[in-house]
DNA sequence: AAGTTCATTTTTGTATTCAATTTTAAAAAT
DNA sequence: ATTTTTAAAATTGAATACAAAAATGAACTT
């Protein structure tokens, strides 16, 4: 970590470190600590501390100081209906605009998450990136990078649920119908497909929440 | 502004000077300007330009700097869209816990928004704090915080097109229209009544935007 | 005259320093 | 023993200082 300018990087490797649970929980975490164990002086931590508190993934804890933000199924559960109204929302944006291209890489995309062995953190960034590869055809800036917020605030939770792979199948079977409904120009069905396949997701993290967040 | 925290302070100040247009537009920021305008030094500057960039005020200007975000009837259109989601959304969770105390406070900044004569930003204030003081109720932090992100959003662009009073006029009676439903316990209706005010509004103002944005 | 190169200036990111606030824990009081 | 006071330590926000990167513009080339 000495590079010339350590802020994203700095910004990245604490946003893995919150996913990762590596940092200390339920208690303030300490500027000095932080600059100390990540070699560099208190101002980018604070920047970073500051970004990453406005981004969600830490709270104000007290007057002084930020802690990592507690998971909650609550959160979950708005995190997921968020993302199933506004999916399928920017999806219709991106319909008209599909092409070869596109649809070629998305392809491409999923035969790469068809891969067995895959890491949790690889299959979530293939995930978006099937998602992602979808929702830019659409050139909607403003409800795009909301929806990218929304992901990755979700990372940390499925990151938590160490994932049943059964879902995974599910999850895949389901990304196929949507490219094929897409390819097809049945909006409403791609649309409706998005949706389940949202929603499902959030149901079963919620519940499995329920049941396993006794912290 | 000689405070002993001007962080707080001079984020609120930059936030309505961007909405009142009194920074230079299109033009990168330089902070030791602002840090002499504002009378503090760069660091709190910083701070609060990495915040305003990170909640859509500012946009990276090249490599270094950042400017004042462009208006857009692009990101308007997309700010309206995703609040006509989520706000019928959270009032949906609101519903089942209303109380007279909630209804009665509702009722009252209604009768303060009847009041003629009312600058943009009491009115563009107290609007907010009727549909917060309904959504608050839901209890859903999450969700809650994205959907005022939305509002102090769209914010610039109702102090943009300032505003035909005609419309005020039908706001209100939506309003009204709205706390009727709810206080008849009538959810579908409510969502609906919702759901069309922010829509009303949103293309309103969309179309105002594509007629008189020509810079 | 238009385009390149390179040195100067500007501006930023980070480190260091300082002052004020918050936290703490030990002593005093009930 | 429990609560209150208060003084020391820890920690933060902000100012100042410094080094690296980017922007500027004048001299030079074609």
């Amino acid at each position: 970590m000495t590079e010339r300018q350590p802020a994203e990087t700095l910004y990245q490797q604490l946003k893995q470190d919150i996913r990762d649970n590596k940092l200390p929980i339920a208690t303030p975490l300490k500027q000095e600590q932080l600059a100390s164990d990540y070699g560099v002086s208190r101002i980018p931590i604070r920047d970073v501390l500051g970004r990453l508190k406005n981004e969600g993934w830490l709270t104000q804890s007290g007057k002084r100081g930020v802690m990592v933000h507690p998971l909650s199924a609550t959160e979950a559960e708005d995190l997921y209906m968020m993302r199933m109204y506004l999916e399928p929302l920017i999806l219709s944006h991106a319909m008209p605009k599909f092409n070869h291209q596109i649809l070629g890489q998305a392809t491409d995309i999923l035969e790469q998450l068809d891969q067995p062995k895959l890491s949790i953190s690889r299959h979530g960034d293939l995930n978006w990136q099937f998602h992602a590869c979808l929702y830019q055809a659409a050139n909607r800036p403003t409800l795009f990078n909301n929806i990218y917020h929304l992901h990755q605030l979700c990372s940390r939770y499925i990151g938590f649920h160490s994932v049943e792979l059964h879902y995974e199948k599910t999850s895949q079977h389901e990304h196929y119908q949507l490219l094929n409904a897409i390819k097809a120009k049945q909006l409403g069905k791609a649309k409706n497909i998005l949706k389940q396949h949202i929603s499902e997701a959030g149901e079963i993290l919620v519940e499995y929440l329920h049941k396993n967040m006794h912290f």
